[in-house]
DNA sequence: GTCTATAAACCGATAGAC
DNA sequence: GTCTATCGGTTTATAGAC
C-alpha cells in the first residue's frame, strides 16, 4: 500500500474531475466509510490519506479538520432525510400510508447510503456532547415531529390502535429500523423493499395468531 | 466469577464483594459509566483515575490493561444475560410465555444494568474487530440461538404468525429492544415493566385497529 | 494538489519510591 | 495502594518547498 503515491494522482485525473470538489467529494467518500466501519475516533487522517493515495498533510489542502469531513457528511446526510421525510407526508393520502412510505423510504436510503446511516447511527454518543454536531439534533428531532404527526393523525383518524402510545410506537420503529443498517447487506440475498415488507407486516399485524 | 460462597469470615464487610476486591469493582463500576457514556476510545485511562480520585499509574495495579477492564465488564454482562435467558426459556410453558419472559427481563436488565448494556451495543465496531473480544460475539450467538428456538417454535406451534420470518423477527425484536437503553430513563417517569407492556402490546398485535 | 518535515499535545503503560 | 516521573508511540495539524 505505501508503494508508487505518484501514480495514484494519475489514476485520479483520468476519471475527468472538471471542478476541485470532485476531488473533495470523493475523499468524503473515502472518508465516510472508513469512519462507518471502524468508527470515527479509530479512524486516523493517517488512514484516510492512506486509502486515497496521499499523506496525511495533503488532507488538509481540502479540509480543515477531521471534524470538518465528519460535519460536511453529516450535513449533506441529514438534509436530504429531511427534504425527502417531509415530501412523504405531505403527499400521503393517510396516516397509514404515510408511515408505510417513511418506512420504506428508511429502508431505501439505508440501501442508498449505508455508510452515513452508520454513522449517524453509531456515534450518537460523540455527536451528542460536541456543540459543533448541535445541527444534527436539531434535524433529529425535526424527522421526529413528522413522524410523531402520522403517528397522531393515525391514533385519530382510526388507522392506527389508539392504545399506543405515538412517541413510544416512534421511537420503536425508528430504533428497530434503523438499526438494521448494522447487519443489512446491499448485496445479499434479502433487498431493502423485501425488508421493508417483513418489517411492515410484524408492524401492521403483530407477531400472534389469530 | 460473581458469586465465590467461599467463607471469607471478614466481619468488616458489609457488602458482598466478589472475588476480586471491593476497589477494583468500584473501579470497574466507574469505568463502565464512563466508557457507555462517552465511548470506549474516548475515555482515556486518566479520564478513569480522574474520577476515581487517584492518578493514572496507579490504575495498573488493579489491572494490567485498558483493555482488561473493558473484558472483565464484558465477559461479568455476557456471563449473567446467558444464564438469564436460560432459565427463562427452559422454565416457560409456551413459547409465547417464553417470549414474553424474554422480553420482559431484557428490559429488567436494561434497567439494572444500563452501563454495560450500553456499552454492548455501542462498541459492536470495536468489539467485532478485536480478536480478545471473540467470546462476545460467540455469547451473542448463543443468545440468538435461544430466542430462535422460541420463535421456531411459536411458528410450529402456530402461536405466532407462520409467515413471518424467524430470523427477521428475531433481529426487529433485538435491536429494537436493546437500543431503548439509549434513551431509557431509570428514574424517569416509564419504568422498564410500563414499558416491556408496551413493546409487547405492540409487537403482539401490531399497529393497525381492525 | 501533493510532499517533506516537524511541531505540540495526548495516550497507554512502566519503574521505583513511599 | 498510591504517587512521582517519565518513556515511547501516536495523533491532529501546520509551514513551506515543488
Amino acid at each position: 500500500m505505501a508503494t508508487t503515491t505518484k501514480g495514484d494522482a494519475g489514476a485520479a485525473r483520468k476519471r475527468g474531475n472538471a471542478t476541485g470538489s470532485a476531488r473533495r467529494a470523493q475523499l468524503l467518500a473515502i472518508a465516510a466509510e472508513m469512519f462507518a466501519s471502524r468508527g470515527y475516533t479509530q479512524t486516523t487522517v493517517r488512514d484516510i490519506a492512506d486509502e486515497a493515495g496521499i499523506l496525511s498533510g495533503s488532507l488538509y489542502h481540502h479540509f480543515s479538520s477531521k471534524d470538518e469531513m465528519l460535519t460536511e457528511i453529516l450535513q449533506e446526510f441529514m438534509g436530504s432525510l429531511l427534504r425527502e421525510f417531509r415530501s412523504i407526508a405531505e403527499g400521503a393520502d393517510s396516516p397509514r400510508t404515510a408511515l408505510d412510505g417513511l418506512v420504506r423510504s428508511s429502508f431505501e436510503i439505508i440501501h442508498r447510503t449505508p455508510h452515513a446511516v452508520a454513522l449517524y447511527q453509531n456515534e450518537a454518543n460523540f455527536l451528542g456532547s460536541t456543540p459543533e454536531f448541535a445541527f444534527v439534533t436539531k434535524a433529529s428531532r425535526e424527522v421526529e415531529r413528522i413522524w410523531l404527526d402520522v403517528l397522531r393523525a393515525g391514533a385519530e383518524s382510526g388507522d392506527f390502535r389508539p392504545e399506543l402510545d405515538p412517541t413510544t410506537t416512534y421511537r420503536f420503529i425508528r430504533d428497530g429500523v434503523w438499526s438494521t443498517v448494522r447487519w443489512y447487506n446491499p448485496r445479499g440475498r434479502l433487498q431493502h423493499g423485501s425488508l421493508a415488507d417483513q418489517y411492515l407486516a410484524m408492524l401492521d399485524g403483530g407477531l400472534l395468531s389469530r
